[in-house]
DNA sequence: AAACGGATTGGCT
DNA sequence: GCCAATCCGTTTC
């Protein structure tokens, strides 16, 4: 059920980015369980990738938390007020990571619906970055959280989109990273209502 | 100690 | 669909 390490060793980030979708995200968090399926990510490619954090090599406090063995959580805050997720994924030193996007409530409603201040019939209570992270309340606590324990973890719970199903396209926000902000690196379930604009 | 700037959201039309 | 608020952690001086 739950992923195994091995599984975040993945040196292909976007394969897993891909692979991510269809996966469920839990987290625990005072015995308050939630869960959505994860159906939208974005691959952020190390230090070859103008988008990502850890561009060029780029070290420091913040970063830091990409550079270690995948399988752990990267959660920073943007804007001043939004918490963005990441999985970390490859070896120890290769800062690779993939954003998750948009999920879709499956365990947990009510509680989301408290923390987000919205009915969970409205599709914006998770979708986007900063709204998924809110509704499985996702804060900066979360950085650097081994993902094979018991707070925050992804099960595969064995659902499965046909490639036809997967649609990729340029990551959204990263215009400063000039050509790189070209690469097809966004991924989502093709007509989910949860994935964030624009959804062409 | 101070400036920077952003992997967005949501409210309004 | 467009546009503007927002604001603090991170980085650098």
């Amino acid at each position: 059920m739950k992923l195994p390490l091995s599984y975040y060793l993945n040196q292909d980030v976007i394969f897993l980015a891909k692979d991510l979708l269809g996966k469920v995200l839990f987290t625990e968090i005072n015995g308050d369980i939630t869960a959505g399926i994860i159906v939208e990510t974005e691959a952020y490619f190390g230090v070859i990738d103008k988008a990502s954090h850890a561009y060029g090599g780029r070290r420091t406090g913040r970063t830091e938390t990409l550079y270690t063995q995948g399988g752990v959580s990267y959660v920073y805050l943007c804007y001043g007020i939004h918490h963005l997720f990441n999985v970390v994924s490859s070896v120890e030193d290769e800062p690779h990571a993939v954003l998750v996007r948009a999920v879709e409530p499956l365990i947990g409603k009510e509680i989301m619906e408290i923390r987000r201040n919205m009915p969970a019939s409205k599709t914006a209570i998770s979708s986007g970055p900063g709204s998924a992270a809110k509704a499985l309340g996702i804060d900066r606590s979360f950085n650097k959280k081994d993902l094979t324990e018991n707070e925050i973890w992804i099960e595969d719970h064995r659902i499965k989109y046909s490639p036809d199903e997967i649609v990729s396209g340029p990551r959204i926000g990263v215009a400063y990273a000039q050509e790189d902000a070209l690469l097809p690196w966004r991924f989502y379930v093709r007509g989910n209502k949860y994935v964030s604009k624009p959804r062409s």
